[in-house]
RNA sequence: GGGGGCGUAGUUCAGCUGGUUAGAACGCCUGCCUGUCACGCAGGAGGCCGCGGUUUCGAGUCCCGUCGCUCCCGCCA
């Protein structure tokens, strides 16, 4: 291989087979740098020791595929090049065959500055050959065979499930498939197997895992393909803590796979409480929490702000920004995204000139140090009362916009002022269990209450009285797994009485027929002696993008899409031809 | 569906307030060069300024539309 040799190679015949990643041809003497997956190795043909190879050297050109034979030589000590691992040796070819010529590329994988997405994906090929990409897949394959071992050892099955399966309107839009052989009848391929992890909990196998592809036909985002790799676990008769230590487990097997030690168990928070403290229900805990500051104004200063009395006044801190230009300042406003009449006071200049009381208690409540930015968001004197269907929360829904805003907010500041604060610098995994999450989210469009997680997710035991009387105030067993502001994973502990089941699908306004026609086979598999169960899912890709220090998934998916879904090597998708649309029963609409 | 950014040589980019022949670096081609390693030196080729329209004496530059890439909001049970 082109990265193995090493100094105590000294004297041995060896074969180089790669890439020409690079040409110096100082005329009689000439030096080839050759690439493969494992490195570069630099080869050296004199004209003086060995004329046809010479001329041959001389044909060569980036991205050739030759294979290079000689002998590794010890390089002389001024001529050791220390940025490389093979620095300290060469070979000495006295034998070079060209294996396959090369157009020239688009770009080449050794530039430094790096194609535009669409080249590198038109180009995948090519792109793929980089050190950063052959880094990241080879990562993957590490993280992927560092949790396989480790579910394998704790006596989990990898056990396959059907990618062409029944479409369910619930949730994400679904990838469909036409049948040929029903015409007018589709397959949908899975968003996730949850149907057949719990079926197969119904069977028997009581610890099931599978590193499986997902898919969904919803808009993407960077940390967003509409295909995607999920670690996919279940197994019966679990507490919550039973999952989350096997998903500790196979983290830490994951991160010590990539060089990287974790601390398990990882701390947990309840929903309610990641909605106060941070905004979000997928805190970022390297930066800092909110501070209530509210009782920090007067109230004739609430007055003169026009802030609302009664909700909430928070003040978000982000470390050692410094100071502020104007320019600078005008720029923060932009980035608040006011949800529910939230307002902003990005100028904390102001507030101490104008409220200079209230300025120091709020310093001090947020302990910020001279250089600390802080900014404050509030409800606005306007927001009136509602009456929501969630207004008894512990967090009202009044509330929980403000939080949102605020949440928002602080993510991006943390964003933007990263290269000051300095929080964000690579190896600081700041993992979060977030428990309790509510049972149900009141969809305002439809006027009705949808699940929060899935609909086969158990409320909590203490709240199964008030399915009917108080669905707002019912909490989920469910949990997510969270990484520096990323949701990692989401899982919960599932209904396995086909009553409860029955009586979700009620509460989510779905009669007894439509439970029925869309998930009739899952409801009679419930009747069969059904073992308690619960499970999750990880994002395989999101894990690997964090540990590859990737801004993108595209940098961890050999293949991936683009923004519109599209895969720029292979041009898909495509139109067919009617040919297949007649096999098929489809006719396609004209626009 | 909505908002922001980008699109100029093979590639990455610069191109000011609209002005006459559109530049740089890398890559490519030719020649020279025996210790380079982002080799060096000399010379050269290479442009539908994404596409279509508009304003103007004149458009890479202004305006409208459109396409592509990208980030965000909505969406993602």
């Amino acid at each position: 291989m082109c990265g193995a040799l090493r100094a105590s190679d000294a004297g041995k015949k060896a074969v180089l087979m790669g890439w020409v990643n690079r040409r110096r041809d100082l005329g009689n003497l000439i030096f080839v740098d050759v690439r493969d997956r494992s490195g570069v190795t630099q080869v050296v043909i004199s004209e003086e020791a060995n004329t046809a190879i010479h001329d041959k050297a001389e044909l060569l050109r980036n991205e050739f595929v030759i294979a290079a034979v000689g002998t590794v030589k010890l390089r002389d000590s001024n001529t050791i090049n220390k940025n490389i691992p093979t620095g300290e040796v060469e070979l000495v070819a006295d034998e070079l065959r060209i294996l396959n010529e090369a157009k020239h590329p688009p770009f080449l994988p050794s530039d430094t500055a790096l194609a535009n997405e669409e080249m590198r994906l038109k180009y995948r090929y090519i792109d793929l050959r980089r050190d950063a990409m052959q880094f990241n897949i080879e990562l993957r394959h590490k993280v992927a065979l560092a949790i396989r071992d480790y579910l394998a050892s704790q006596g989990f099955f990898e056990i396959e499930t059907p990618f062409m399966t029944r479409s369910t309107p619930e949730g994400a839009r679904d990838y469909l498939v036409p049948s040929r052989v029903q015409p007018g009848t589709f397959y949908a391929l899975p968003q996730s197997p949850q149907l057949f992890k719990q079926i197969l909990m119904i069977s028997g196998f009581d610890k099931y895992f599978q590193i499986v592809r997902c898919f969904r036909d919803e808009d993407l985002r960077a940390d967003r393909q509409p295909e995607f790799t999920q670690i996919d676990l279940e197994m019966s008769y679990p507490q919550p803590e039973r999952v989350w230590e096997t998903v500790e487990g196979f983290l830490t097997a994951a991160f010590k796979a990539a060089g990287h030690q974790i601390n398990a168990p990882f701390p947990r928070m309840d929903y309610d409480e990641a909605i106060r403290l941070y905004g979000i229900d997928k805190p970022d805990l390297r930066l800092p929490a909110f501070a209530e500051v509210r009782d920090c104004f007067a109230a004739p200063d609430l007055q003169t702000l026009a802030v609302h009395p009664d909700l909430p006044v928070i003040a978000i801190r982000i470390p050692k920004v410094g100071e502020l230009s104007r320019k600078e300042r005008d720029e923060i406003k932009p980035m608040f995204n006011s949800k529910g009449g939230a307002r902003l006071f990005e100028d904390f200049k102001r507030i101490e000139k104008n409220f200079p009381e209230a300025a120091k208690k709020i310093q001090e409540k947020c302990a910020a140090a001279a250089e600390d930015l802080i900014v404050l968001v509030s409800g606005s004197a306007q927001s009136g009362t509602q009456d929501h269907p969630a207004s008894k929360r512990k967090v009202t829904p009044q509330e929980l916009a403000i939080y949102a805003s605020a949440g928002l907010l602080r993510v991006a500041l943390g964003q933007k002022y990263s290269a000051r604060h300095g929080l964000f610098l690579r190896g600081d995994f700041r993992f979060l269990w977030v428990t309790n999450f509510p049972m149900f989210e009141y969809d305002e469009a439809d006027k009705r209450w949808v699940a929060a997680h899935h609909p086969f997710t158990s409320p909590h035991d203490d709240d199964m009285d008030k399915l009917e009387s108080d669905p707002a105030m019912v909490r989920a067993l469910a949990y997510d797994v969270v990484l520096n502001g990323t949701e990692l994973g989401s899982g919960s502990i599932r209904i396995h009485r086909q009553d409860i089941q029955r009586k979700i699908f009620h509460a989510l306004g779905m009669t007894e027929e439509e439970a029925k026609s869309r998930f009739g086979f899952f409801l009679e598999a419930l009747e069969y002696g059904t073992p308690p169960h619960g499970g999750i899912a990880l994002g395989l890709d999101r894990i690997v993008m964090i540990l590859a220090g990737a801004e993108s998934l595209r940098e961890v998916i050999p293949f991936p899409k683009t923004a519109a879904a599209k895969d720029l090597m292979v041009d898909a998708p495509t139109p067919v031809t009617d040919a297949q649309l007649r096999d098929l029963g489809i006719a396609v609409a004209k626009k």
